[in-house]
DNA sequence: ATTCTTATCTAAAACGTTTTGAGTCATTAA
DNA sequence: TTAATGACTCAAAACGTTTTAGATAAGAAT
C-alpha cells in the first residue's frame, strides 16, 4: 500500500495522454522536446500538463533512463570535524548550486574504519547518478573503487599530477609559488613553510611548488623549514613556537601557511614572543575563505593567496552533471582555477637578509 | 542508455532466481521475510543473495512500493549560520541513525525566501519517503503545508503543546523549572531568563516554564528580566552587560541561559565586569552538548540542565520510519525527554536575597 | 499503379521490484 | 476414491517513465 499523497490524483503521462487521445510516448516526446511531434500536439501537450501541475516521477524515470536527480557527498567524521569551519559553507553552496539544476543531494557522514564502504552501499542501492568527492589522497582506496565500480564521479582536488577522472581543482603549487615569490620579492631567504597533512594530495603540491620555487630563486630549503600537520589553530601555534624557538639565524623571517585556521594560530605565536609583523616575521597563508576566520580581520591583516572553496562548487557540479548526461571527452572535465594574491600588512620587507645558517638538521 | 555501473553484472531477484530455479517472486518473498516460504528455499536464497552480493534496487522498489529509503531534511542557511556549532553534530548523528537502517538523507540547504518552496519541490519529485524538521515555529507554515500534502514528516520539537503530527521533544518547560527551582532553593530572587528567539516555539515553552515556576515560588516576574534574542555569544555578552547595568536592587542574582553559546557571553560580561560567580551571580544553562563549548570547560564549570541534540536523532529518525512503514498509532509517534540536571560550579548560594526592587520598567 | 519519403503517431518492451491470483503437490479428512 | 486442507511456488500485473520498432497516412517520385 503506498502512502503516498494521493489527494487530487497525480498527473501521469497516461493520464495527460487519456484527455487529449494521445498516447503516453507522444506526450513524453512532446514534453522532453523530442522532433518527431507535431507542432500543435506539442503545444496542446505543454499547455494540459501545465494545467494539471504534472511533475515527471523521477522514481520512475530513473528506473529506465539511469538519471535519479540525486548525487551523494560522503563526509568523514574525524576527518572532517577538524575542517568543520568551512564545511557548512560548502555543503550549502553545493547544495545551491545542484538545486539550480533540480539536483538532490544525498548527504552521508561516515564514522566507519572502512572508507569505501559508504561508497559500495550508496553505489549499490543504485539511486544515485554520481559522487561529489573532496579531499583525495595520494593512492585513495575511494577513487579506484568507483574508477573500477564505473560510477560517475568528480572530484575536488587530484591525487596525482596527471589523472583521468573529472575534477575541479586549484592549482596548489601556483598558490605556494605566490607566496614565495611575493616573500623573496620582498627580500626574504628564510622562509619556511606550516603545511597542511602531509598524506593530502594538495599538500604534496603545496610542498613541491614551495620547494622548486626557493630553488629557482637559489634559496636551500632545509628539511626543518617545513612541518606538516592538522589544519588547526593549535598546530599552526606549536609549530611557530618552534620554529621561532631556535637560533637566531635558524628563524624563518617569511612563514607560508596553508590556511588561515593554521596562521591564526602563527600570529598568535608570534605576537605572544613580541616579535613585529611584518617587522621580524611575514606571514602570508593560502585563504579559502572561511567566513569565521576573515582575513582581513586578523591581528595584522593577513597577506593572502586567495580561492574559496565554496567558489569551487558551481564547476564542480556542472562537471558531474556532464559526465551524468554523458559527456564524454574527459578534458573539458577537467579544471584548474589559478589563486589570486590578495597583498594585506602582514607581509612586508625582511629586516633580517641572512640565508639559513645551517642546514644540517 | 543507462550509464551505469555494469561491470560484472549486479545481481537481481530474476539472477538470483535463475541460479536457483526459483521465481522472482519467491526470492523476494524469502528476502523480504514471508511466511510463505519454505525454510529450506529461504536458506538457499539468503545465501546465494549473500554470495552474489545481492542489494534491492531502491529505484524498482520505490516505484511499486512507495518506499526509497530516502528522507529529507531542509535547513535554512541564514538561520542555521548562527546555529553552525551543533550543525554538523546533529547532522552526522542523524546520518549514522539512518544509515543503521539503510536509509538515506537528501540534505537541502535553503536560501530561498519562501520556506516552503524546497518541500514543494522535493515532494513533486516523487523520491523521498518523508521529512525531519527541526526548530518548529508558532504557525509554521511547513508543518501546514506539509500536513495538507499529506507528506510523512517527524518534527524535532513541536509548535504548539497538542499536536497532531508525530515529534520528538524535550519538555522545554521542565527545562525552565529545574533551572528555577534550583535557583530557588539556593536563596535566589532576583532571576533572569537570557532566552532564545522569540519566534521559536521552544523559547515560547522555556519562557513559560519559567514563569509558572517563579509564580509558584511566589516570586514576581518583570518584564525586563526576560530577553529574547538570537543564540549568539554576542547577544549573550550584551544582554548581560545591560542587565548587570541596573542599579544594585535590580540586578538578577540568577541567571538562566538558553543555551552554553549565550552562556559563554553571559559570564564573559559577569567576569570583565568583576563579578563572583557563583558569589554574585550564578548561573544556570541549558546544554544540548556542543563539542565545541562543552559546560565543564567554562572558566567556572557550568550546572546545567542537560538534554543533548544528538540524542533526539536515533528517536526522531525511529518515529519517522516507523511512521513511513505504517505505524499509525500516533500516540506512539509522539515522545518527550526530560532534560537532567547537571550541578557544576557556576551556581551557588545567594549572598543577596533581596527582591526586585521596582518591577515597573 | 507502385514505391519511396516524410511527418506524425502508437504499441509494446524495458527497467527491478512487490503483490495478486492462481496454481501444484503432498497430506489428511471424508 | 474423492475432496479438502495446507504448504509452497509461479506467472503476471503493476508502478510511470523512456525508448525501440513499427504503423498510418499523405504526398512525392518513379
Amino acid at each position: 500500500m503506498p502512502l503516498q499523497n494521493d489527494l487530487g490524483n497525480v498527473a501521469t503521462l497516461r493520464s495527460i495522454g487519456e484527455s487529449l487521445g494521445l498516447s503516453p510516448a507522444t506526450v513524453s516526446r512532446a514534453l522532453n522536446g523530442f522532433p518527431e511531434v507535431g507542432e500543435a500536439t506539442r503545444l496542446r501537450v505543454i499547455e494540459a500538463a501545465r494545467q494539471l501541475d504534472y511533475r515527471p516521477n523521477q522514481v520512475a524515470r530513473k528506473l529506465v533512463s539511469g538519471r535519479s536527480g540525486i548525487v551523494g557527498l560522503v563526509v568523514d567524521k574525524p576527518r572532517s570535524l577538524a575542517t568543520d569551519t568551512t564545511f557548512f559553507g560548502v555543503i550549502s553552496e553545493l547544495s545551491a548550486s545542484l538545486a539550480a539544476r533540480d539536483v538532490d543531494l544525498v548527504l552521508h557522514v561516515s564514522t566507519d574504519m572502512d572508507e569505501v564502504e559508504p561508497y559500495r552501499r550508496l553505489l549499490a542501492k543504485g539511486t544515485l547518478d554520481g559522487f561529489i568527492l573532496s579531499g583525495p589522497r595520494p593512492d585513495d582506496a575511494r577513487i579506484s573503487f568507483l574508477e573500477t565500480a564505473g560510477a560517475n564521479f568528480v572530484v575536488h582536488g587530484r591525487h596525482a599530477e596527471s589523472v583521468s577522472y573529472p575534477y575541479f581543482d586549484i592549482d596548489n603549487r601556483a598558490v605556494s609559488e605566490l607566496a614565495v615569490e611575493l616573500l623573496c620579492d620582498l627580500g626574504h631567504r628564510r622562509i619556511a613553510l606550516v603545511n597542511g597533512p602531509a598524506d593530502l594530495a594538495f599538500s604534496a603540491d603545496r610542498l613541491h611548488g614551495f620547494q622548486t620555487s626557493l630553488q629557482q630563486r637559489g634559496r636551500s630549503v632545509p628539511s626543518r623549514s617545513v612541518v606538516h600537520g592538522p589544519m588547526t589553530e593549535q598546530q599552526g601555534y606549536i609549530t611557530a613556537l618552534r620554529m621561532f624557538n631556535g637560533e637566531a639565524g635558524q628563524r624563518p623571517t617569511g612563514i607560508v601557511c596553508g590556511s588561515t585556521v593554521l596562521a591564526a594560530g602563527v600570529m598568535r605565536a608570534a605576537i605572544e614572543l613580541g616579535l613585529d609583523i611584518p617587522g621580524d616575521v611575514s606571514i602570508v597563508s593560502h585563504d579559502d575563505d572561511v567566513p569565521q576566520l576573515p582575513a582581513a580581520g586578523f591581528a595584522v591583516p593577513l597577506t593572502t593567496t586567495w580561492s574559496p572553496l565554496t567558489s569551487a562548487c558551481a564547476p564542480l557540479v556542472e562537471i558531474l552533471l556532464a559526465r551524468v548526461a554523458g559527456e564524454l571527452e574527459p578534458g573539458r572535465l577537467q579544471h584548474v582555477a589559478g589563486p589570486d594574491l590578495v597583498l594585506r600588512r602582514s607581509t612586508g620587507a625582511a629586516r633580517d637578509k641572512g640565508e639559513w645558517v645551517r642546514t644540517d638538521f
